[in-house]
RNA sequence: GCCCCCAUCGUCUAGGGGACCAGGACGUAGCCCUUUCAAGGCUAAAACUGGGGUUCGAAUCCCCAUGGGGGCACCA
């Protein structure tokens, strides 16, 4: 049975690599039928922020990453928060300290800041007495317990991504795993932890692969059995430098609010390290249940896309029904665009956003005809210029008010044959009209589709202003 | 400083000895379609970090160099 966990800590947000991280774990459990936990790793006691505990849940939520096992979902292995295990730390940290694999030091924080010579440091209380320690137990001086790492020898773990990794065991320091204030590091708390949890695969950022042979020592320490080890890449800049929220880099809650869809952001996400092997890009979370597979994810770290993500986010909102797109639309319409079909407006806007906050700025006309010059009536494609469109505004408007059926095909019919039988391109006779209906250059929809979202009587009004403005500039 | 990891178009990647004068996608440029703009279609420019090996043959395997990244906390 495959038991993966996301093990974030409560740091008010989330950050894109956690994300990421979460994402594949639950992939894996998904796709191999077993089971994701959500575990809270809240040992640092004064970085802890009150209000984080809601943001890793809102935020898996919003990615659809249903957990299995967790907080208030206990499946027989709980609790999952660190904070409330304490004992348990306690207990194994007694039991480690039994073996040898661990001692207690007794030095100050202060003292173990400077810096010594060598890559690592050899703490002196390791060679503490049994006498000496009782002593100083009983004088109730507080102490640390570290982990004892062998002099000799070198420890070999195997990463399912990066391979077989050695490393010489005097390279590795003596590590804290309980502190002073009785809490456990996140050294002694994973490992604890993944193992009481029955983790199968151990997934995280491969910040951590440096580390692992310590917890390869601690696992073998205790007699335990080592888990499949998951180290992902890192997700950098395009520049190269790191993605951090601390450097004004968004986090998945700042890009939901930046209008990208939560479906994707994650099938962006899941594409930085992990491909499937054919050419498709565009995946749901369910499709990807099916399809992801640890033996596909790279090695070497990957840029984060904001122009790639773009792209995606409009690909995601074009899959979108209309009814579906027309919910997100909404909130970005103002009050003033009531009296119109708003509908109809998401209609010509689902194919032209990419972004949910660009509808804003492309709506605007629609309220009101913004001042303009008239060079906005010369086009070169469309062959017009101001007095062209001067003559077919006038030519046209007796067309339009006789016209019965107010709507995009049979305007688009009429003003088609009207330039047919006055010999205008079809491009010519629509531009003035867009022209003179928007005041702007770009328009979602052509002529006529605006033409029948603003209603003849409107319609009119604003192709008479053109006309006005024309005459007056033109005189 | 020491240790570990990584290295294909600007970016994400396919590729795991011959099928590669290296494929796809984003972005960029051009064309087509067209009622402006999009969407869609087509086309173009764009990469195997360098040097040694191994081999009949290397983007693919090995070594070195270079470059980049990560770690060396009573943070995770």
């Amino acid at each position: 049975m495959v038991r993966t966990r996301f093990a974030p800590s409560p740091t008010g947000y989330m950050h894109i690599g956690n994300l990421r991280t979460a994402l594949y774990a639950y992939l894996t459990a998904r796709r191999n039928d077993g089971v994701f936990i959500l575990r809270i790793e809240d040992t640092d006691q004064e970085r802890n922020v009150p209000e984080a505990l809601a943001a890793i849940y809102s935020g898996l939520a919003l990615a659809g990453l249903v957990y299995d096992e967790g907080p208030g979902k206990d499946g027989g292995f709980g609790p999952y928060v660190q904070s409330e295990r304490l004992p348990i730390y306690q207990k194994y940290a007694d039991i480690i300290i039994e073996k040898g694999a661990a001692y207690r030091c007794f030095c100050k924080k202060e003292a173990q800041t400077i810096e010594d010579e060598g890559p690592v440091r050899r703490d002196p209380c390791r060679l503490l007495t049994q006498d000496e320690i009782e002593q100083k137990l009983s004088a109730s001086e507080s102490f640390v317990v570290r982990q004892r790492i062998p002099d000799e020898g070198s420890t070999t773990f195997a990463d399912h991504v990066y391979g077989e990794i050695t490393v010489e065991n005097s390279q590795l320091d003596d590590q804290v795993l309980l502190k002073s204030d009785g809490f456990p590091t996140y050294n002694f708390a994973n490992v604890v932890d993944d193992h009481l949890m029955a983790i199968t695969h151990v997934m995280r950022g491969q910040e951590y692969l440096s580390s692992t042979p310590k917890y390869n020592l601690l696992y073998e320490s205790f007699g335990w059995d080592v888990p499949e080890y998951v180290h992902l890449p890192l997700i950098i800049k395009e520049d190269g430098s790191k993605f951090s929220k601390r450097l004004g880099d968004p986090s998945f809650e700042d890009l939901v609010k930046m209008g990208y869809l939560p479906e994707a952001i994650v099938n962006y996400i899941v594409l930085l390290g992990w491909s499937p092997g054919n050419d498709q890009e565009f995946f749901t979370l369910k499709a990807l249940e099916e399809v992801f597979s640890i033996d596909r994810i790279n090695k070497s770290s990957a840029a984060f896309s904001f122009d790639k993500l773009t792209w995606l986010n409009g690909e995601h909102i074009r899959a979108l029904s209309l009814d579906e797109f027309h919910a997100l639309a909404e909130p970005y319409y103002p009050e003033a665009l009531a009296s119109f079909n708003t509908r109809k407006i998401s209609e010509l806007l689902q194919v032209r956003t990419e972004k949910l906050p660009e509808i804003t700025e492309k709506i605007g006309f629609f309220i009101r005809v913004p001042e303009y010059d008239i060079e906005m009536y010369q086009h070169e494609k469309s062959k017009c210029d101001p007095e062209v469109s001067l003559e077919i505004l006038k030519l046209v408007t007796p067309v339009l008010e006789s016209l019965q059926t107010w709507d995009n095909d049979n305007l688009y019919l009429t003003l088609k044959d009207f330039g047919k039988d006055n010999g205008y391109k079809t491009g010519t006779v629509m531009w003035p009209i867009r022209t003179a209906l928007s005041g702007v250059s770009v328009t979602p929809g052509g002529a006529t589709a605006l033409a029948e979202i603003l209603g003849k009587e409107e319609s009119l009004n604003r192709i008479q202003a053109g006309i006005e403005k024309l005459e007056s500039a033109l005189r």
